[in-house]
RNA sequence: UGCGGUGUAGCUCAAUUGGAAGAGCGGCGGCCUUUGGAGCCGAAGGUUAGAGGUUCAAAUCCUCUCACCGCAGCCA
């Protein structure tokens, strides 16, 4: 009765239109275009899953594109890290990775064709100059001095230009289109400019390079591209993007724009997201709370919790702002399934059973993941002192506070039934010790004469207790939107509690084993990651997202 | 208002293209539970930006109005 319409969007609709008319014989080519100039963020993913995934669902293909036209701006570093970051989110571009700068000669000669054509000409302008003939969006532009040079004359100052013979910036390559146009983008659209600058790719063999709106039509169609994906604010460029193609009568691609991704708590400028980097905000471009996609990964993100969370949000041309919680919880979907538990007191405090025997130590079973029985069961050691989570105590529990207080039974879950008989305090009014008494017949958490507790807390033996960091991570902005405010800038609402760093958290002695990069879930606190900063002596864990907390939500409503 | 876009639940998207406005997330309530997790169930939430028009029938077509976004780089 109800059809499978997953991920279906406009752009798939169009797609199907196509494929049904049988256009470009049936065949679907898209392209992810970077040019190497930063870090991907979770924006960059958006578009990345978007053409590779639209490539598989019809049997098509999808370049890898590195759209490096500017050479002042580009760098291999940006290169390597783009391809670590496409291939980690599980996309695969086989052989057909490709540089614009590779195209430089082919398109070279498209622009001779221009020239001869009449479509094109060598402009003398300088650029304020430039800007003063373009008019403005409300008025008219005026045609260059330049724009009636002969044919022979525009094709011999085009070879100069390219020989190097003028300096950065002297002459530029337009094309000739319509300086009264209602759309700036084509009032004599520049095409080449001169930059004496060496290039990642090419080096020092060019001194023009293409702008791109003269080469991204052209990289798509010397690629076979059918269905050109890109962010709205290029859909203004697409009667350009049409007109050089047809001007040029080759393979023509459809241009098609969506709206970028906003996400609510985070921003997604790149020349922000450098200003936090340089200014030491953050640690690095992938630090835990940046929303690069290097720093999602090691937050403890999945790329399949950010798939899941693109296809959520679907794709349109409705600018909008995505709620993080809705990113958030497609990682706890994820890691729900995935990721092995274990027990971790971050914020311990020092918990004696009385009556169990000193020096005693049992060994007891626990499960590793009730979502996957094939995950299997790991033992932990249980002795006289335990740490439990200072929260889990209170000496004046409040109403619906199940956990521990005087006089109160709860679990320790996989262990047994313990109840609060007194506490120590220090000087200072701080609880040091808690003392309990265990009841030997609930061993592994039930209680033969069936009576009940109201909850479960964890725990880990302080003998046996790893002593860790955590990086407890929040976001990264204490405002949905940090860019709202006219008056006062998006760094005075950086969130001053992004980032707690906890010295002296308890972890039970299994996790001593656990893998780099594999996130597991510390019971009911949240799931967590071994930071790459971990050593030999040291281990650090990053939270990747907590658990959806009922407890904390009481708390809140009552404020 | 020069041109180009976008307005559907708190948020993000659907609605077989003119045929009974729906889903996920969030929020609320309940059930269940050896994670206050997970899971399950339920109700709430809409003048489809607004006004007119065409039609047996309009989110969808037409007209007008309003709001918001983009465009005046030799960036992409």
């Amino acid at each position: 009765m109800i059809e499978n319409k997953e991920n279906t969007n406009f752009i798939h609709q169009i797609i199907e239109k196509d494929l049904l008319e049988g256009k470009n014989d049936k065949r679907i080519h898209t392209r992810f275009p970077p040019e190497p100039n930063g870090y991907l963020h979770i924006g960059h993913a958006k578009a990345i899953i978007l053409s590779f995934s639209t490539a598989e669902k019809y049997n098509g293909l999808c370049n890898l594109r590195f759209d490096d036209t500017n050479p002042m701006k580009e760098e291999e570093e940006f290169v390597k890290s783009i391809k670590e970051n496409v291939k980690w989110l599980g996309y695969d571009w086989a052989d057909r990775c490709y540089f614009a700068s590779n195209y430089f000669e082919k398109m070279y000669d498209y622009a001779v064709q221009l020239i001869k054509k009449g479509s094109a000409y060598v402009c003398d302008l300088n650029g304020e100059e430039i800007r003063k003939y373009r008019g403005t969006p409300k008025m008219s532009g005026e045609n260059s001095p330049y724009r009636d040079r002969s044919v022979d004359e525009n094709l011999e100052l085009f070879k100069k230009m390219r020989d190097g013979e003028f300096s950065t910036g002297e002459k530029t390559l337009r094309a000739k289109i319509d300086m009264s146009s209602s759309n700036m983008n084509m009032r004599d659209p520049i095409m080449y400019r001169i930059i004496h600058s060496e290039h990642h790719n090419t080096g020092n063999k060019w001194c023009i390079y293409p702008t791109y709106d003269w080469a991204h039509g052209l990289e798509d169609s010397i690629e076979n591209i059918t269905h050109s994906l890109c962010t709205l604010e290029f859909e203004d460029h697409r009667p350009l993007y049409d007109w050089f193609l047809d001007e040029l009568n080759v393979y023509h691609p459809q241009q098609i724009e969506f709206s970028r991704l906003n996400l609510n708590y985070t921003i997604m400028s790149k020349r922000k997201l450098a200003e936090l980097v340089e200014n030491k905000y953050v640690t690095g471009w992938d630090d835990p709370r940046m929303p690069t996609i290097s720093g999602l990964k090691r937050r403890g993100y999945t790329p399949e919790a950010i798939r899941d969370f693109v296809g959520r949000i679907g794709i349109s041309k409705n600018e909008g702002v995505v709620d993080m919680a809705l990113l958030e919880h497609c990682l706890r979907d994820d890691l729900n399934k995935k990721a092995l538990r274990f027990m971790a007191v971050l914020n311990p405090i020092k918990v004696v059973i009385d009556n169990y025997p000193e020096n005693q130590t049992e060994e007891l079973e626990a499960i590793n993941n009730p979502e996957d029985e094939s995950a299997g069961k790991r033992k932990l050691p249980f002795s006289k002192e335990l740490y439990i989570e200072k929260d889990d105590f209170m000496e004046d529990a409040p109403k619906k506070f199940w956990r521990l207080t005087v006089g109160r039974e709860v679990r320790l879950r996989y262990a047994y039934f313990i109840k609060a008989t007194s506490i120590s305090k220090d000087e200072n009014g701080e609880i040091t010790e808690i003392h309990c008494t265990y009841d030997p017949e609930t061993k592994g958490g039930n209680a033969p004469d069936g009576r009940k507790v109201k909850s479960t807390i964890h725990w880990v033996s302080a003998k046996d207790a790893i002593d860790t960091e955590v990086r407890m991570y929040d976001r990264l902005f204490s405002i949905s939107n940090p860019l709202s405010d006219k008056e006062k800038s998006y760094l005075e609402f950086i969130n001053p509690d992004s980032l707690k760093i906890l010295e002296n958290c308890k972890l039970e002695p299994n996790l001593k084993n656990i893998n780099n990069g594999e996130a597991v879930q510390f019971e009911r606190n949240g799931y967590f990651i071994l930071d790459k900063d971990s050593n030999d002596k040291k281990q650090i864990f990053n939270l990747a997202v907590t658990l959806r907390d009922q407890w904390k939500k009481i708390q809140k409503n009552k404020k």
